[in-house]
DNA sequence: CGTACCATTGAACCGTTTCAACCGGGGTGG
DNA sequence: CCACCCCGGTTGAAACGGTTCAATGGTACG
């Protein structure tokens, strides 16, 4: 809807640059900002090292910082009263997190494995912001991809049994992923069998067994325990997408709860749409 | 973190105003717009009725119209392959919905009952939007609280027993109804069970054996099918938030995955964190 | 006054969890 | 240097929560 601001930042970054070296100086947010624009926005916050574990800030703190993710892999989880957690999500580099409209933060951010970010005080974040407007839009626009991240996690967690679940993540740590081209897609999985279940709302345990079937069932391979290949990419889509054809029970997948009371509308409908784009 | 723009609508709308009489008039994005701006954002769009059943959009196709809630409750869903459906959430007056990034519709909206909206061009709606700043703050500010809803939905979906998700509905739904202060809450319930269900993640069945547990927990009365009063509030928020103390099986809800790994973080974060905000 | 549809209730079944044992690699200390 | 331990991962067996299938109840509507 609305468009992301285009890449401002053509000219080289200098030695004397404080993004000099940046892995992820044109990807994201910082991809919007001219180089000088850039170095002021970097100026106001500092860089940090963090090691497998290291928690940037908990769930329910004021939101003081803002992180932008250099290297590793970052979780985002919740916890219930009682305990259990759940893991809402994971940040890549290049990503922007920490990042709210609440006064507090709304989960825990850690760090999967050793990660580097630069860390910026939040009120300087949002005044930059609001003299930007480039930035201000691709902010919104990474808002708006997010959402439809989390609205397809709903449907993840909502409906899909644990092994399309899985095989969903393994095809999302596809993208996430350094590919060869030619040969079949890698899936890198940073964080521990735990992080998954937390992540797909299952136990480690069922993590184990799922892959396990999906090796059996020569849809994947594993390489390390956290690497893994899709050899049948055309039946992963197709489990992860929920049209698997079972092999124990065929009736069981059969339609649920399809019930369109009626389609796309009458007349009324089909006139309007049709008639105005723009 | 951007605050959304103030209210600019204090004049009253004049019987001649395309907005007149409008019961969201205040509501939502536009009483982000002087009067004269909201008349002419006004007849950008047309005004339309719907039934209980009627689709707005169907999942998957182009995205050509974004609609304006003014009346009724609206339903936003994705189907997988087979036909399992899951009730993404719903509309209730003064929101926006239709309004994304994509090229297609991610799911498909249908009314639970009678509603009346607005319906905007898709192309007008995106220019109208980049010609006022305070509409485009609102907008995004919209759509921050929508991501904050979905990843508190995913903890529900991820983590939550049967029960517990129900208790959070329904506490959910007291903040959308009218309530008659000195009285106990009540929750209007205008969509059938089945929609409950799939937006909960269970079968329809499952509401109504857990409506039950809580009833005969004197937690909550049934008014009438479509709406309940809660009586123990305290105990169902207690409920809601995982925290509950099991009739059954005592050590049943013991901390499961708790493991923060390490807390807050070292001196680096602490010093870092609490020194600078602005 | 039937009929259609939603909601409720019951009983058997199944997918995932729970609990427990075991495996294997990497780091540590004797 | 190697024994030991620790911890994440895997595997097995039993238990449980929610589903599935089926029958019944209730109510709006033609």
């Amino acid at each position: 809807m609305i468009p992301s601001g285009s890449s401002a930042g053509d000219a080289a970054i200098r030695g004397d640059h404080p993004c000099f070296g940046c892995p992820v100086r044109d990807r994201a947010l910082c991809g919007a900002l001219r180089c000088d624009e850039l170095a002021a926005f970097r100026r106001t916050g500092i860089a940090r090292r963090l090691a497998e574990g290291d928690a940037l800030c908990m769930e329910g703190t004021p939101a003081a910082q803002v992180y932008n993710l250099k290297k590793g892999v970052l979780r985002l989880s919740k916890l219930l009263r009682d305990g259990r957690r759940h893991v809402i999500g994971f940040a890549f580099p290049g990503d922007f997190v920490g990042v709210t409209t609440e006064e507090e933060h709304p989960f825990t951010i850690e760090a999967t494995c050793d990660a580097e970010i630069c860390q910026f005080p939040r009120g300087r974040f949002t005044a930059f912001v609001a003299g930007h407007p480039r930035f201000e839009r691709r902010l919104f626009a990474a808002a708006a991809r997010d959402l439809a991240v989390a609205r397809e996690q709903i449907l993840v967690l909502g409906r899909k049994t644990a092994i399309e679940r899985l095989a969903t993540f393994l095809l999302d740590m596809t993208r996430r992923t350094r590919q060869v081209p030619g040969e079949p897609a890698r899936a890198e999985l940073p964080m521990p069998r735990g992080d998954i279940a937390d992540y797909l709302g299952v136990r480690n345990e069922t993590i184990s067994r799922e892959l396990g079937v999906l090796k059996s069932r020569r849809l994947i391979r594993m390489i390390r325990t956290h690497e893994v290949t899709i050899i049948d990419r055309a039946a992963m889509e197709r489990l992860a997408a929920g049209d698997d054809t079972p092999t124990i029970r065929p009736d069981r997948f059969r339609a649920r709860t399809a019930l369109i009371r009626r389609p796309p509308s009458p007349l009324q409908a089909i006139k309007a749409d049709a008639a105005s784009e723009n």
